[in-house]
DNA sequence: TATGAATGAGACTTCATTCAT
DNA sequence: TATGAATGAAGTCTCATTCAT
């Protein structure tokens, strides 16, 4: 039943890579602007890496800064939203529910490219009000609002003390979002032995379900 | 009743000047650097905001890079070091010298406007990997090294629970750090209610006391 | 009667140009260099007389000092050495040989914008010692040993009568390279009648001549 | 019968010295200047080389530009009259006249420094048309007419063969400025033995003298 | 008179952007 | 669509000149 003209597999190659183009030049704009910051990555470069010249980046893109903002754009909020998703109906423990987030926050945010998202805002949200703006309403309020309920949940069910919510969601992102910038840092700046993310994060889950247990809790 | 004759010390006007200039300008650096990233900072814009011409700048500083290792150098270690360094012959109970640390750490760090380099230089680690390296010895280490041994002395005096010292050590740094990038955000993109300072640490500190508190030590 | 299929051998315009800028750009810089000097030239005027924008000079050259090099590299040693080479293998009698020689030199090289690298050399000699070095090999050396031959050859022939070789040598060259420079002197600054090059020549090949003429061979 | 006012012996060594100053500029920059070209000397490394400050220089001098006329119309003709005029009156053979002539050209003008200005005339002849319009009337003109006359003076004495004067001039004048022109050339790119403006002298006399001969002269 | 800090016009150089091919 | 040569606005840096001391 299928017309010719809609092939289920994969098209030819030349027009695949077309079709590609701007997505490769978005991962190349992303990890050089993680790396180098935005004035400091010239456009030949980003060509470069995305393996086409300077002229046809313009094709697809009309000005640097458009480049950035699509960058900014394609990486922000989706994958967090994909991740966090899920949480959303959970069932079991409230100790369970924060470590799942942990874990998902991991393993499909702050361990893919999208996490330099992170640094590369930090650096640029003076330049660039209008996506740092975007960026606290499509990714960091999202994800602190999130957290939020996970915490009122735990506490409303008496499974952690009472906390100050607001203060404490800053608390349990930070090592999350530090963490990713010591992962962008570069190597050979780095003291001897590098961290390791999963026992890191293993740690922050130990002494934050410690530092939530209710008094009455305890023998 | 000064007579004319008897100006009581004041140099010269041109001279004093002279004596400030370098400071002037490493202050108008520091904060344009940390607003707007080392490239995206027009050496005209230092000079304007020190209130010299440009031309000035560059009798101080032969180049805008060295502009930039001399505010890194300037503001790297000093603070910090004449911060914590007291902290070392502590005789008081370790709940009470983690405090203690955290509080120096904001009053004499952290609020002051040398806080901007954790920003400027993670965002140009990787354009000047030897200032990059040099931040890691004279900045993080040793406060790292400061904080292991407050910790260990609390597990050694059965103060606090034991930890993974090494592991634990960067979850009480990243909520300081990132403390610091919050307050650099430009204020018109952060989502209604700033977060206040002081009670984020006082959170941050009870939760890491409770964290720690040794489970022998629960009624 | 060509069909348009069948474009005879043209190269696209823009190719062709890319070809062909180095050169226009160095013949540009040969005659401002010489006319004003290094420091006194700008870029953009030998980009103007290149025909192309300040840009594009350093598509092509890396620097006003690497341009400069290219400059001498280009106009040293190749012209004299093609000019002279032929010479070495002369039979005809000395007096006739020499009278080639500074025939020779003349048109191929005194008379070519290539000479203006005598004055362009000299004065920039001390602000660029490597060049003035390659020069001094490339283009004096060689022309000086040449002659040394010329004028043993017809002592021991001879020809002319026993003189110092090493002093006659730069006897025989000055009036050439002064002869050059005088060339080069704005004309608004001349007195009235300006020297004739071919005379001046014919005076010096019959000074040198009279003044080489052995005494045996005087009637 | 000296009044105090007047002492005949030198004046107090501040006095001097003051009085004494824009000489002293006016030797440091003939030598930078003929060194490293107009453009590129700095006026501050003329003050250096001077001895006072860059300020100082322009309490004498009101532009870089008024310094190198200044140079120029200090050095230019008057060495070189006083060097010359006494030939005028000359009585002896026109060969030992011309011997005279070669060797106070280079007793009193060639071998000072003054003798710099024939290099910084020929590279800034272009960028200083009025200076060098002034050199040609009060150095150039008046030593080739000096010359002209001596020349006409033998042949019209039958000491000299005709030649043609107006050719024959410049070709007496070409060695010597060339050897003005060597000598200036930076001592580390010179081939091995540095020319001996003595040895070259005398050659050039002999070569001339021998060239000039009458044809009736010979035995 | 002498100083040297300060200035700002102007030079070299970079690089985002355009456009003929 | 893709290229890469060409452009020129904008940035860094120099240095002749000024001026308060």
């Amino acid at each position: 039943m299928n017309s010719p003209e809609t092939p289920t597999c994969a098209p030819p190659r030349r027009a695949r890579r077309k079709q590609a183009r701007p997505g490769e030049l978005l991962d190349a704009a992303l990890s050089l602007f993680v790396e180098k910051g935005f004035a400091a990555t010239r456009v030949e470069e980003v060509a470069a890496r995305a393996g086409v010249s300077k002229g046809t980046l313009f094709l697809y893109f009309p000005s640097k800064q458009a480049l950035f903002k699509a960058v900014v754009h394609e990486n922000a909020g989706r994958h967090l939203r994909e991740a966090l998703g899920e949480v959303a109906g959970y069932t079991g423990s409230s100790a369970e529910l924060l470590r799942e987030f942990l874990r998902r926050w991991w393993t499909q945010y702050g361990s893919t490219p999208a996490a330099g998202l992170c640094k590369l805002i930090m650096g640029e949200a003076a330049n660039f009000p209008d996506l740092a703006r975007d960026y606290q309403e499509q990714v960091v309020q999202p994800s602190h609002e999130l957290l939020r309920r996970v915490l009122q949940r735990g506490i409303d069910r008496g499974e952690f003390r009472p906390v100050d919510v607001a203060l404490t969601v800053p608390l349990i992102i930070a090592p999350l979002l530090q963490l990713v910038l010591w992962q962008q840092w570069p190597a050979d700046c780095m003291p001897a032995p590098p961290i390791d993310p999963q026992a890191l994060l293993a740690q922050h889950t130990d002494m934050l379900l410690h530092g939530l247990r209710p008094e009455a809790a305890r023998p």
